[in-house]
RNA sequence: GGGGGCGUGGUGUAGCGGUUAGCACACUGGCCUGUCAAGCCAGAGGUCGCGGGUUCAAAUCCCGUCGCUCCCGCCA
């Protein structure tokens, strides 16, 4: 080794010996006869201190030395002077007395600062340089981290007797779900591989074959457009279990996220157990099917109130089987009008046709009456007595406070008011940061609607099982089967989920039919599944969690970009590779591939001239 | 596929019709033996993302385009 410590570790049992450090220039403080190095590795910083009286050697070296130079330094562990010590160090105590310096590898400038303090620097130049990104403290922190918590995970199911088990990356186009990346095949003219949006139906078959126990850090790929949480290729904790109810599951996942927690966050857990909310509760309650529970500022719903109201937009809403529901913003009374009119645009991309206000003023309500002079609101006027005590009734607010209410179908008031509360409560600084709020999600429906193809389709995915006493309504009320499946989410980001499977193929075939597949399409495309079934499968299920999502969690970052080594930008491409790239023309050939891009752009511009002339 | 935001020396930014395009950090040279955001002095460094337009005059206004980013759709 080129060094004998690291960077991190020395402390004062050390003072005394001779040591030899190598890692990279952090920073340089340069006294003409006197050089203070910071010298950084991955586990931390040591002040190395070059004498030009001691060594004039070394330190005619170090004053050639600049940032990030890859430097190896040998010099005896020196307690620093009484009063020069640096207590934001962990090696602060003691300094490096340098007695030779050597340059391993000089470097140029980098583009951004590594050392020092944390800039905002431009997304794009960080992805380009990735490898100089990393180098920085916080970013290599958030590669530790993500590190311990791998780490922990596979200990934690090493111990209970599950088999780490890897599953193909070359795969099967499947038909439904997310658009698949495919990989085509030269041994195969014509014919393509896809790579796994996730290893489902593998891990389905590896429970018919038997190990009972299995799981995986499986990297898993959708061609899908990104978002902060979301990249073309993620890595899930992906495991399923034999002869298990959605119970069992839920308590394995809830004792390991606990665990995790407890070791790499100093933040408390809100609840435990964790507290499970039905799909229906936690859409009414909160708008959507991933609380953010660390706040309250629960929705309310005024329907029934207001239903013959004279006021057109909430009388029509529910008339039209839409619904009236609101949101409190404690406080918000004061709101510009320009504030307010930023809370209805953020409304307004949910589909929202606009919000309804209520602000009450100082005594509003006090008499029971809600006279015009105690409110601020441009909709008060048309509403009576009674419908303005019920709104204020129900929303909970008190003088001061800003009654937000939404009127629209029942998907687009969630939404609406499911986001609304989220900016609210970040606004109003209402959200516990210092604090997990985990949660179950419980009782999806199995099934929705799609109206564009005019059939049912699966909400999780086809192999998911209904509830017992809801089979019979799959041909019936289809709307009504709730499915064995459960989410966790913790602090309003879905870090998981999963379901108990169907494991007889006769309830399988019922299921497809009623998605709509031909006999011929199942054969084609799951019958492999239905085989496998009727070779004694056993009762199963599983769950898969999204690794980046929980590690951004407690890495404080707002993107799993920031705890992904080498990410993507939001439109797919990596900036350091250049990729993707374009192939040559005998690669192409011998995967009997022709490119039509184009034929496509020729195909669009033609489309464009359409649209110009019509 | 749609909408919003951003793009000015290496980095972060100010400037938002007429400026010699300013500041901080970084960088280069010099001085400096107790700093840890070292200090002091001097200096170099800018096609204001790109293209077009409006104007006597554009970093600034308009259109297009590219890149990054956030959101909607999409993500079984």
């Amino acid at each position: 080794m080129l060094k004998t410590h690291t960077c991190g570790e020395l402390r004062a049992e050390h003072i005394g010996q001779e040591v030899t450090l190598a890692g990279w220039l952090n920073r340089r403080r340069d006294h003409g006869g006197l050089i203070f190095i910071d010298l950084r590795d991955r586990f931390g910083i040591t002040q190395v201190t070059v004498n030009s009286d001691e060594a004039p050697e070394a330190h005619q070296v170090a004053s050639q030395a600049r940032s990030e130079y890859v430097l190896q330094v040998r010099g005896v562990v020196r307690r620093r002077p009484e009063g020069f010590e640096n207590p934001q160090l962990a090696t602060g105590e003691i300094e490096v007395i340098a007695q030779e310096v050597t340059i391993l590898n000089p470097a140029k400038t980098p583009p951004f600062l590594i050392g020092g303090e944390a800039v905002n620097v431009d997304e794009s130049l960080r992805l380009k340089y990735r490898y100089l990104d990393l180098r920085r403290p916080h970013m290599t922190r958030n590669m530790v981290l993500r590190h311990e918590i791998v780490r922990l995970i596979r200990e934690y199911f090493y111990a209970r007797d599950f088999l780490e088990i890897e599953t193909p990356i070359l795969l099967k186009s499947t038909p439904e779900g997310a658009r698949d990346f495919i990989v085509p095949s030269r041994l195969h003219p014509g014919k393509f591989y896809a790579l796994p949006q996730s290893p489902q139906q593998i891990k389905q078959l590896l429970m018919v074959a038997g190990m009972e126990r299995y799981f995986q850090l499986a990297r898993c790929f959708r061609d899908e457009d990104l978002r902060a949480d979301r990249q073309p290729e993620f890595t899930q904790l992906d495991l399923e279990m034999s002869f298990v109810e959605p119970g069992d599951i839920r308590a394995l996942i809830e004792a390991l996220m606990i665990q995790i927690s407890e070791t790499v966050s100093p933040k408390p857990i809100r609840q435990v157990p964790f507290p499970v909310l039905t799909y229906q509760e936690a859409m009414e309650r909160f708008g959507t099917d991933r609380p953010d529970l660390r706040f309250g500022l629960e929705l309310f719903d005024v329907s029934d109130a207001v239903q013959e109201s004279q006021f057109g937009v909430f009388r029509n809403a529910v008339a039209g089987g839409g619904q009236v529901k609101g949101v409190l913003y404690p406080g918000g009374a004061s709101l510009s009008r320009r504030e307010i009119d930023e809370l209805t645009e953020l409304v307004k991309p949910y589909g929202a046709k606009g919000l309804a206000w209520i602000g009450l003023k100082e005594g509003a309500g006090s008499d029971g009456h809600y006279g015009a002079e105690a409110l601020r609101s441009p909709i008060a006027k048309f509403l009576s007595q009674e419908e303005l005590a019920a709104i204020v009734q129900r929303s909970g607010a008190q003088p001061g406070d800003l009654i937000l209410l939404v009127a629209d179908r029942p998907d687009v008031v969630a939404a609406s008011l499911g986001n609304l509360r989220l900016a609210i409560g970040r606004r109003a600084g209402l959200v516990d940061e210092n604090s997990l709020a985990f949660c179950w999600i419980v009782d999806f429906p199995l099934l929705e609607y799609d109206e564009e193809e005019g059939r049912w389709q699966a909400v999780h995915h086809p192999f998911t099982a209904a509830v017992d006493e809801d089979w019979d309504l799959l041909e019936t009320a289809p709307e009504r089967v709730r499915a064995k499946a459960y989410d966790i989410v913790l602090n309003g980001w879905e870090i998981g989920g999963g379901s108990i499977r169907i494991h007889r193929s006769d309830q399988q075939m019922r299921l497809f039919q009623r998605l709509g597949l031909s006999e011929a399409e199942v054969e084609e495309k799951f019958g492999h599944m239905l085989e496998a079934f009727q070779y004694g499968a056993p009762p199963h299920g599983g769950i898969a969690l999204g690794l980046a999502r929980m590690v951004a969690i407690y890495a404080e970052t707002p993107t799993i970009r920031d705890v992904m080594a080498f990410p993507k930008t939001a439109a797919g491409t990596d900036l350091m590779l250049g990729s993707p790239s374009p192939v040559s023309e005998e690669q192409l050939r011998e995967l009997h591939i022709a490119v039509r891009v184009g034929d496509d752009e020729a195909e669009r511009s033609a489309e464009k001239a359409a649209k110009a002339e019509g």
